[in-house]
Formats: C-alpha cells, sequence, structure tokens
DNA sequence: GTCTATAAGTCGATAGAC
DNA sequence: GTCTATCGACTTATAGAC
C-alpha cells in the first residue's frame, strides 16, 4: 500500500481512539512508519488537511453485505438486520464517529457536505428498503430517520459512555425492542 | 462569584465548544480573568483536576421547570414536553454532551459514576413518570430509554452534525413522529 | 521520497514576589 | 490569593542532505 493511503489510515484510526486535537503529527508518523517531515511532502496543508482527507476516506462500503444475497422478508427483520449492522457489525461507520461530532465545526464546507451525503446515502438506502412495508412513502423516510437516530444514540449512551455496565439493556434486547415499537407503523 | 467557580463554569463552557484537548489551562483562566498559576492554587493536580470538576458540576436542575404545576396528562405530552426540553430547552444537559462522549475514556472512576448517576437518575425521572400510561412496568422503562436514545441520536446528528440543514425532518416534526410512533405501547 | 536536524511557538506546570 | 517570570517538554512546520 502507498505512504499516502496508510497516513489517512493511520491517521482516522488515531482519530477515532483519541479525537482530533489529541492526536499529534508525531503520532501519526509513528503510527504510519515515517517521519513528520513525510506527512508534508504528502500533505502540503498539514494536519488540517489530513482531517480533512480522512474525512473524505469515510464510505460507505460496511453497506455491501447487509443483504448479501437475500433481502429481508419482513419489515421486523429489516430493522433487526440494520440494528445488528450498526451494533454488532464492524464497528466502521456509526461508532466510530464519536470524534467527528466534536470536531465537525472544524471541518471545510466540502468534508461537512461529504458526512451529509454518507448520512443521507445511509438513509435512503434504509428507507428504500423500507418503504416497502410502509404505505405512505413520507413516513418511510421520517421513520428511517428515526430508526438511525435512535441506534446511533444508544451507542453513544450505552456503549461509548458504557451505560450498558449499570444498565440491563442488552444491545439484542434494545433491537428487539425498537422492531416491537416501529412495526406498529407498517402497512 | 468565587474564583473556584467562575474557573469550573468557564472550563466547562469551553469543553463544550471545542473539547478538552483542544482547550488550553491559559484559555480557561483568560475566561476566568486571572492567571495560569492561580488555576493551581484552586486545582493542584492541574488540568484533569479541572476536567473532573467539570464533570461533577453537571446537575439535572434541568429537570426542575419539567412539570411547573401540572403533570402530564397523557403519554404523548410526556413525550412532547420531554422532547421540547431536549430539543427546545436550554442547552444545559444532553446537547453539551458532545465532548464528553469523546473524553469519557479520560474521566477518572468517580466522574464516570457520576456521569452514569446523572444518566439513569435522568431514565428514572422520565420512567416514573411514564408508568402511569404503561402497562407494564418493565416496558414503561425500556421505552423510558429508548427515547433517550432517540433524541439524543437526533441531535446529535440533526443539529451538531448540521443534518437539519439537509433534510426537512425539523425537531417539532421528529418530537410528533417520536410521540406518534411510541403511544402505540400504551394501555 | 524519505530522512535528520531544527526553528518558532505553545503546552502544562512551578517558583517566588507581593 | 493573585501575580510575573520561567522551565522543560512537546507542538506544527520547514530546511536541506541523500
Amino acid at each position: 500500500m502507498d505512504m499516502k493511503e496508510t497516513i489517512v489510515q493511520k491517521a482516522r484510526e488515531l482519530f477515532i481512539e483519541q479525537g482530533y486535537a489529541a492526536t499529534s503529527i508525531k503520532q501519526i508518523a509513528n503510527a504510519a512508519g515515517c517521519a513528520t517531515s513525510a506527512l508534508y511532502y504528502y500533505f502540503a496543508e498539514g494536519k488540517s488537511q489530513i482531517l480533512n482527507e480522512v474525512v473524505r476516506s469515510y464510505s460507505l462500503n460496511v453497506f455491501r453485505a447487509f443483504d448479501d444475497g437475500n433481502e429481508a422478508t419482513s419489515f421486523s427483520e429489516l430493522v433487526e438486520r440494520f440494528g445488528n449492522m450498526i451494533l454488532h457489525g464492524t464497528p466502521d461507520f456509526l461508532p466510530s464517529m464519536n470524534w467527528l461530532v466534536l470536531d465537525f465545526p472544524r471541518l471545510s464546507d466540502a468534508e461537512k457536505r461529504h458526512v451529509h451525503s454518507l448520512l443521507l446515502e445511509m438513509h435512503r438506502f434504509i428507507a428504500t428498503k423500507m418503504a416497502r412495508f410502509v404505505e405512505q412513502q413520507q413516513l418511510a423516510q421520517s421513520i428511517a430517520w428515526m430508526l438511525i437516530c435512535t441506534y446511533f444514540g444508544y451507542d453513544q449512551l450505552f456503549v461509548t459512555l458504557e451505560l450498558d455496565r449499570v444498565s440491563d439493556l442488552k444491545p439484542d434486547a434494545f433491537i428487539q425492542l425498537t422492531t416491537r415499537v416501529l412495526k406498529h407503523e407498517t402497512s
């Protein structure tokens, strides 16, 4: 793999782990196996440019494995699968966005737009599948947003803030609850 | 107001705005109107102690104004009021927790427990009120958690990540949606 | 391309005057 | 209690050898 890609990848890992401000370019260079000056060869504008490139490197390829072969046959199955992907799947998107929530104001406009397009794409992905089980299209879209918010909030509170240690609402039970509550809106 | 309290208050504002790592003690001192050495008079252990004291200063007095005089008379009204408090109310608790989500791993055990006790207290507060409208106690508690997760997730995605700029799901509509979806579980 | 060496500044923290 | 002055370590970034 070429060095530029390695730098972005290692920087992303460090940002996810400790945030942008707490990560020094020396840490990034060490993780990538090069000197700090090498970073400026690839990213002339320095640390802020690495931030932007890291955001640009985010993608939704997590979703490619969502329905490998067979589509969900019911609303409940869809909500359950999506929950499993978010809460059990590879920690590749939502769970790794904590630092982004804090550092979002420091992104350039282009990268803010990239974050928005990713979230909109995720929404469209789930809303489209959901539309098959909900009568009103408008409602399907709203419920898709609510589902994303609900799972995102659970991840933040119960996983990142470790509420799962002091409460007995485990991920599987939460997915079941969400499925139960939302399915009343199906046709 | 005494200096110690001022320091904690200004530090909290800066942490909320830009996070712990990005905030220097010089910034805190400037905001509080004193020299950096004064910080060490009040907080001998330095910046990390200020972090802990700021977390300890978080409280739930936001809730005191929740039902000023009259209790909610229906499940829908309860969910709506809670939503208004979170999404329209003074940005004093949930909306100001972004930095905490990132810096939580760096808190001492005592402060982690404080964060947990605040969230558990908030949950108990809303779950108790909810129990009057839901048959099973267990279900009322689960739904209370789901409500918190849902509103928290909306705040993170639509307010902090500014999704409200590219989507038309406004706070009031989201509260209405949440109310509509959840009320099917009432007795 | 990648390195060593280093500039110029900021960081958290301390010493000592008042 | 609050200040000025300062320390050493660390920060981002650059210069120049190879």
